[in-house]
DNA sequence: GCCAACGTTGGC
DNA sequence: GCCAACGTTGGC
């Protein structure tokens, strides 16, 4: 028996890469690079193909879940741990001992209207969600397959479960 | 192993 | 821009 389908979320800021940079990007596909927490990556590292991601955009006005990904490349090193010149470059990894590590994911919708953190928090359903919960500040995150389900009614999403 | 100092996240 | 919450680092 397959192992079902799981849930995620993760976190962007628009400024810097928004859910329409990922619509837009070659093959509608982007490196989920630069996460540096082990808790985060430690997730990517459980997402498998066909995994799907809730796309939320943080430090936005308002912030909100604004669509949905599709995992379309398990876990592998993340290339700018090596790279002097990035922002996110890692003096204490080495390609032999990669410490940080990145899945692909690949756009699927965007929604009409964004569900917003506010409209988050005003529904009961998600009262456990980690993403609300106070000083969570996780940039990958598991969401449960009812959290899910309620994520995407409250998007009126095309994408089912 | 403790914990102060520091850096980052992210809502407001 | 502020700052609470959290994670990491490094001296001891």
């Amino acid at each position: 028996m397959p192992q079902s389908r799981r849930y995620w979320l993760v976190k962007s800021e628009p400024t810097v890469f928004s859910i329409h940079d990922l619509a837009k990007s070659p093959k509608r596909t982007t490196g989920w690079d630069g996460v540096r927490n082990y808790q985060a990556r430690n997730f990517m590292r459980e997402m498998t193909v066909g995994d799907l991601v809730l796309f939320y955009h943080s430090n936005a006005d308002p912030p909100a879940v604004v669509g949905v990904a599709e995992v379309v490349r398990p876990a592998y090193p993340d290339d700018t741990q090596f790279d002097r010149a990035s922002h996110h470059y890692d003096p204490a990894s080495t390609p032999a001992a990669p410490r940080w590590d990145m899945v692909d994911i690949k756009h699927r919708e965007t929604f009409q209207a964004g569900v917003s953190l506010d409209r988050l928090r005003g529904e009961p359903k998600l009262k456990g969600m980690l993403l609300l919960r106070k000083g969570s500040r996780l940039s990958v995150q598991p969401v449960t397959e009812s959290e899910w389900a309620t994520v995407l009614k409250m998007a009126g999403a095309k994408t089912g479960t």
